[in-house]
DNA sequence: TTGCTCCTCACGTCACGTGAGGTGGC
DNA sequence: TTGCTCCTCACGTCACGTGAGGTGGC
């Protein structure tokens, strides 16, 4: 990193609501949705009836909102939650970019570190939610197919053709 | 099954809306309105203004559609879809009750079992995406925890206190 | 008879969908 | 200049939540 990135941030790639809507999967109308209830981040100094500008970042974001919101089922009201939990990283990120003290660094990382396990907590919870609801179907198809093959027998037992 | 059960079915177990809604993990109101829009079986049979009582597998079936629901992230319109599907075998399955042919039972089998096949690979397909976003907060840890551990030791490379 | 749960409207809410009508950038 | 995407209201919809007012079973 050169003293020059630190003054003058590296020019992002911006996108607009089109386009970022489209790559994570949900309609430009979420975003807005999104914005007016303050999920997204600092949305002044733009101007209105101006273009909203996305950088990388933001897209990054809004990923992990819409992730938590299908994968885990979290309402809107749950993500804000845990999104002023994350703000509060979100608020450390600002003084990591102007941090020239790495201890300063570490303390940012360190406030973050619980909010992402407790993601990964309900991840885990759902994935055995998943698991149970799995091997309730596999019991069924099995005593299914258990049912369908004696039957089979009964009908010929013989019958090389029965499948 | 004796002659009897064939005749006069064993007298089931029946519960009331609010034990069912319980053990289910839903509201009253979710009940009704899953019967507003079809989603339950045959309600013709109760008289207006009556309470409505459910049977074990009226429960199991409920169980399925919020399973379905919650953990697939499925609309009630896709719910009715799948349960139109579902409905050619709850009604093959009344053909089952009365059918003493078991050949008749088989054919019944043998058309649900596409239906359940197609719920195993929703889950399948929900369980890989939560891998997915699981190793992305994985990544995410492990790169904080990497951060972490490089700035402790500059601090003090000799501290055995360091964790 | 007293609670309790149930019933049926019916309006409210959350998370957007869907135009209407207009402005801005390649 | 012509499309295209974007903008801001603003009303509609889906899946229920939440009382209001009343009836039924242990």
């Amino acid at each position: 990193m050169t003293a020059m990135d630190r003054t003058a941030p590296a020019e992002q790639r911006l996108q607009r609501i089109g386009e970022v809507a489209e790559q994570v999967g949900v309609t430009a109308r979420t975003i807005r949705y999104y914005e007016e209830l303050g999920l997204l981040g600092s949305t002044d100094g733009r101007l209105k009836g101006a273009h909203r500008l996305y950088n990388d970042a933001d897209v990054a974001r809004l990923r992990e909102l819409i992730g938590l919101r299908d994968l885990l089922g979290l309402s809107l009201e749950q993500l804000t939650e845990l999104a002023e939990e994350a703000d509060v990283a979100v608020c450390l990120r600002a003084q990591w970019e102007n941090s020239a003290d790495d201890a300063d660094r570490a303390d940012v990382l360190l406030a973050g570190l619980p909010h992402v396990q407790r993601q990964l907590e309900l991840v885990r919870s759902r994935q055995r939610s998943l698991a149970d609801f799995e091997a309730q179907l596999l019991t069924k198809l099995s005593r299914m197919r258990e049912v369908l093959a004696a039957h089979d027998e009964q009908r010929d037992p013989t019958d090389p053709a029965a499948s």
